[in-house]
DNA sequence: TAATAAACGAGACGGTACGTCTCGTCTTACA
DNA sequence: TGTAAGACGAGACGTACCGTCTCGTTTATTA
């Protein structure tokens, strides 16, 4: 049974997540937390393994519960363009933009996180797009031999891509293109 | 005129590429890289404005000179499936990993190496990429009214993506999919 | 009336005395001897005001019950010389050693355990002391003009100061010397 | 050959003798003189070993260069009361006292601070001491056979006892009843 | 023979300081 | 005069303890 001090959680995770938009994730310390949180180094030490697993429950937190299911009109390229729109703005939110940003690098050279980012967050939101793409495949407007984790990548990679490495405008614009020609392939249409 | 020393900016290029694939980049230092090639600390901060900098020099000097065409034999699919899969080995270099991870992330925080980067590193091979689409369109094999920009996006995001968040096997297979469902679409054929 | 747990008071006082020895007494904390006595650390805050408080007691407990009095064989200077040496010998105790060494170096800098440690410990030893020299004093071996307090220092200091400064051998012959120069005086004999 | 600051030094020595002097040498801390100095900690982890250390060399500045010769006017018992009453009041003067015990209690617990001290301090000093009982025995004041450090000891061994200890009042008249004891021996005279 | 109240073990908490590490700047000696 | 070597002020790292504060769980009277 743990004795868990909750309000220290909470302010532990308002102060990762504040501190990482007004500083960024490299000036961020688990010193500054603890300051701003008004909470002991080791209280921090106790419960989370690295900067980044507090920086991922504070995501978890401000993303809130369990997403309700995406939406389905029966008209699936509307409904993308609904999604992946939604998508775009909160790449482009600013206080989202840089936690995610730091997470991502922090996932990227740590198998733990990578792991739990997997479970916690990849996980459950790719099975909803998955369902998403199910359910158009089971009304024939995708083709059945499909495969559904090959195509969620193929639809929302360009985006990450775009944002991560600002190789690009990233805009509704772009989210439409891509949803086309994901839909219709690139080849000459006969 | 500079009165640059080549031999030491060799040395520390030299010893940051093999200290990031040894040690990784989280503990990668200046002093380390200082103390490796045999150089003073001041000799790299005077030359470079960030350890990111550096890597990044260094990943362009051990890339060599300017990539040659990409392959063209007339069959865009099986061209791709060339490209992609030398792209998903080089991804699986353990030498590049390291090194192209701890870039991405310096990247993803720091606009102006983004800018070098778009410039240096991506302009170039994206040019290339766009070059083969192009002629696959000209050929007739493509949809005219392709968008080449978002094209390469599509082709070779779903890479990038599985290879930074680990969400899901990256290999030839992948890639395969990959093209065969950017080529022909996901929609139902008919 | 208190509900004190003895065994807890014994593990504790058993605790700080191995410990103090072992690691010493600047490594010596409240958690070790909590955790080595099996004992939560709010029973020792309870008890005792101050770590040194603890290592006073422990001190007093293996020191045992009341001494008895030093011998008095009718010869002044040969008693002397059992009594000091048996000091010497306590001294170079290295299970005693560290323990008294920790206890001075607080008792210097804490008022408050000065007091206790002259009450509880000075006190009784320096009153036996006294009591030999009186005694000596009556048969006419003594100066009856004599600070029987003086004397005392004048015999046993150069031992305290010899074990804590480190400053010259601390043996019998030393011992002896300071018997032999402090009855007979420095100056000389004509 | 160093390139020390000396400038940082003398910064670092008089921020720890005010400091001991204001807050206690419990109180004090590498962090508390580093920042009172205006130094990084680093730079006082790199020249000294310990705090006890940089006390030590405190001290040292503070007792300036090489102290002279002790008084000689023929009259020892006369020079031995003006060289023991400074003493005293050096003991007594708040601002070496708490300094002082400091050191004494981490020279208790540190073999190699003993030693700097025996050969810094207690050396040179205890010459001079020896070197004024000395001509007093050349000047047959003293009785020719005695061992001149244990005679040290006698009489300035008292002092520090009481001063540490607290174990009685240190003032002139127990310096000049040490004195008088030790020069005509406690034995009484026929 | 309960009930009740303290002392207990355990250990989380807000803090301070530790000694180490690296940062980016500044200084010195050498070649 | 530019470079290696490295000292410097700064400050974060992760750990160890501090002394305080609940938590249930013994105990051991008191009602």
């Amino acid at each position: 049974m743990t004795r868990r001090n909750e309000a220290s959680r909470q302010a532990i995770l308002t102060a990762a997540f504040d501190l990482v938009g007004e500083i960024g994730y490299s000036k961020l310390s688990v010193e500054g937390i603890a300051s701003r949180a008004g909470v002991g180094k080791q209280t921090i030490y106790r419960w989370w393994p690295s900067k980044g697993a507090v920086l991922l429950d504070a995501l978890l937190m401000t993303m809130g519960g369990p997403v309700g299911d995406l939406p389905d009109t029966g008209d699936l390229e509307a409904d993308l363009r609904t999604i992946l729109f939604a998508t775009v703005e909160e790449f482009r939110d600013p206080r989202l933009d840089g936690v995610m940003r730091a997470l991502i690098s922090e996932i990227a050279h740590d198998d733990g996180l990578a792991a739990i980012y997997a479970e916690r967050i990849d996980g459950p939101v790719r099975e909803l797009k998955r369902r998403r793409l199910r359910a158009a495949q089971q009304a024939g407007q995708l083709d059945p031999g499909l495969d559904l984790d090959t195509a969620v990548d193929l639809l929302w990679a360009p985006l990450l891509s775009r944002w991560l490495l600002r190789t690009g405008p990233l805009d509704h614009d772009f989210a439409a293109a891509t949803i086309t020609m994901a839909l219709s392939g690139m080849s000459r249409k006969m």
